[in-house]
DNA sequence: TCTGGGGTCCTAGGACCC
DNA sequence: TCTGGGGTCCTAGGACCC
């Protein structure tokens, strides 16, 4: 069957937010970032863009670039807000709403078209509302399936409205690098540039059997991509698959290599973990530890597995550390992990009710932040007890508050 | 003064059981 | 004691997404 699908990117999602909230930014080149010295910026304006500011840029890097970057310590409560109300407009259109990230969502709007007449209608109208109430503008991709949809969103930046019809899918494809495809990363882009491979158009027309032996089982999935095909099916918020590892993990600001100082950080994380393994009612029974050493590059993991299920900070916390007391730390740390996978949910955790569907939309719209780059310490760090807290040298007091406010999350 | 933090899925090898 | 094969569970590591 047909389908019309529509994949909504936010442009340049938290600098627009600010860049409203706070006349003075803009048109201006700036940066959100999160709140320690060891920040990467998450999203640039189009100013800043220009001036050659990238995502994932350290923050002094984009100041080099770019000496007159304004810098804005990232809210995440305006960005959930925003990015919940803006998913509130796309139920009005259609039921099937899937969220993808804090600032994309896929919308299929097939049988939504006898009311509002066709899809394009349905993308202006969206526009019109986002900007008006938020004043922020989005790239709309419509498309018969969410692969092209979002592939059809990324070609017109910022402001723009792309619509890719069956007939011209093949045409589209035939020249479209690999890599613009979602799921086909460097790695892969290149494995297959080895293979003569450059082009989408080319990756459709590969012997499947080729792929096979290279990629093993997503080989046919790739010719499919390659061909613009995509069944996947657009999985409205309540209707995804549980969640199936609850993990944080934690850049210090400065490298550490005291005992006590590491024990103290990671006995944080397990709270972290542990509280919204309880929030989201599951329990698990393996515990992962992450450790990269100073120098950056080198790191490991270790998990082990229990005998029982376990959601209690605590507990966590000496499963984590009975790993970390198996080995000998040859550098000192940057960065601290911990993670519960191996999960049991317990019965009865759907909320019922709209508030509480909401509530449980913006943590995970919140978790969804750090998909983001987002270095939001705050946002976990209020469930970490005061007693932890204090006298912390570790996860500094990292919330400054940006000046922007009547903002809350209901 | 370098370089976040959430996830998911897949593979490979080993232990263990039938 | 040897030859097997299948299935499950475990750990470790890598690729991908935002």
């Amino acid at each position: 069957m047909n389908r019309t699908i529509l994949h909504i990117d936010m442009n340049a999602f938290f600098a627009s937010v600010e860049q409203q909230a706070d006349p003075a930014l803009r048109g201006k080149p700036i940066a959100v970032v999160g709140s320690g010295h060891r920040t990467v910026i998450t999203t640039s304006s189009y100013e800043a863009r220009a001036k050659g500011v990238k995502t994932g840029m350290a923050l002094w890097e984009g100041k080099r670039v770019c000496p007159e970057l304004i810098v804005v310590i990232g809210d995440n409560r305006k960005y959930t807000y925003t990015s919940t109300r803006i998913n509130e407009i796309f139920r009005d259109y259609t039921p099937e709403v899937e969220v993808f990230s804090i600032d994309e969502s896929w919308l299929d709007v097939t049988h939504s078209l006898g009311i509002f007449g066709s899809a394009e209608t349905i993308a202006y109208q969206i526009k019109a509302r986002i900007r008006h109430s938020f004043g922020i503008t989005c790239s709309i991709g419509i498309a018969p399936n969410k692969l092209l949809a979002k592939l059809a969103s990324d070609l017109h930046k910022p402001d723009g409205l792309t619509v890719v019809k069956p007939e011209d899918v093949s045409r589209l494809l035939e020249r479209m690098p690999v890599g613009e495809l979602c799921g086909i990363g460097k790695k892969t882009a290149y494995q297959l540039k080895v293979m003569s491979i450059n082009t989408c158009g080319e990756l459709g027309r590969c012997d499947e059997a080729r792929l096979t032996r290279k990629f093993g089982i997503i080989g046919p999935r790739l010719k499919e991509m390659g061909q613009g095909i995509d069944h996947s099916p657009v999985v409205p918020f309540g209707a995804e698959e549980e969640v199936k590892s609850v993990g944080h993990s934690r850049t210090l600001e400065r490298d550490i290599s005291d005992p006590g100082e590491i024990r103290r950080f990671l006995l944080q994380l397990s709270e972290m973990v542990g509280s919204r393994a309880r929030r989201y009612g599951v329990s698990g029974k393996t515990v992962h530890l992450y450790v990269r050493y100073a120098d950056f590059f080198s790191s490991w993991g270790k998990q082990t597995s229990l005998k029982r299920y376990i959601n209690l900070s605590d507990e966590i916390y000496a499963t984590a550390l009975g790993i970390l007391e198996t080995v000998e730390l040859t550098q000192p740390v940057r960065l601290l992990g911990v993670s519960l996978s191996n999960l049991k949910h317990h019965a009865e955790q759907l909320p019922l009710f709209e508030d509480e569907r909401k509530k449980l939309f913006a943590t995970q719209a919140m978790d969804k932040i750090n998909a983001r780059f987002g270095n939001m310490v705050v946002t976990y760090g209020s469930l970490v007890p005061d007693r932890e807290k204090a006298g912390s040298h570790v996860i500094p007091p990292s919330w400054q508050p940006d000046g922007i406010k009547n903002l809350t999350v209901t």
